[in-house]
DNA sequence: GTGTTTGCAAAAGCTTTGCAAAGTT
DNA sequence: AACTTTGCAAAGCTTTTGCAAACAC
């Protein structure tokens, strides 16, 4: 809990109790959420935290570089608390954002970039995005 | 003209004078348009189009495998009639999403899944998305 | 002629806003 | 005490829907 508090006072954001709350809710989920599924996580023990709330909050912290969004074709904004250099895996079916990070590949796609120009572009990150269909809806997808 | 009516037919759509004039316009937009943008875009020769058709059409094209959908941050849907394998440079100053292309890149990510497992996956393809700043507004992003 | 597609207007879903009250430092 | 954040309810976008009329084959 002084953990979050800490991370707020580092970006100079109040640490209100709505805030360690949903920065708590979004960084114990795994699963790239909504901004209505972090609202109903959070609901049952937190009935005064009103959506608005919701939906400020995640937009601050990614102004302050506290959580990231993660692109989707869905029209919908969903949040990632993941901050180190990875990628993710879209399931087509099951519609799951699962993050990827191979050790190898990014060395690759980093050596890739020293060699090649992209002129009048600051690079700020770079990711991959795997489209995929999981073959059994019931089991994890599996990284090896 | 009769080109777009024989890919229309050959998804076994009907060839409509709304899709036809939908078709050409996502086909010859390069920047990735938004549904209204497309709907703006033939507006004036079309007033009759209606926007809803607009909608309809553009997702029916995405079922059909004509066009694709582009992942984004900003929960709004944008699409894209490039087909090929190819990633994406997202400008984060001017919301600009422009295709990227490498043919070497493309071979050393081809070669790294042929010894990478991913288990209870089925890949259906693979895009890279580089975030980053224009540095001159005004000028091109060139890749070389 | 049969079945599909369109336009309209209404509804539904997602996100932002303005402002007074409450909270943080 | 000064300034920021919150909750509420309303407004503003984006997208979908139902259905009768129009259209393609």
């Amino acid at each position: 809990m002084n953990q979050l508090k800490q991370l707020l006072s580092s970006s100079k954001l109040k640490a209100t109790h709505q805030r360690m709350v949903i920065l708590e809710a979004v960084k114990s989920n795994k699963v790239h959420p909504t901004v209505d599924q972090v609202y109903e996580s959070i609901r049952e023990a937190n009935p005064g935290i009103s959506l608005a709330t919701v939906y400020k909050t995640l937009e601050t912290f990614v102004e302050n570089g506290l959580i990231n969004k993660v692109s989707t074709t869905e029209g919908l904004k969903r949040y990632d608390s993941n901050l180190g250099a990875h990628g993710h895996i879209y399931c087509l079916n099951t519609n799951e954002i699962i993050d990827y990070y191979d050790e190898d590949l990014n060395r690759i796609i980093i050596d890739f970039f020293k060699t090649k120009r992209i002129n009048n572009l600051k690079i700020k990150n770079i990711s991959l995005n795997i489209n995929g269909d999981k073959l059994d809806p019931a089991k994890e997808v599996i990284i090896k």
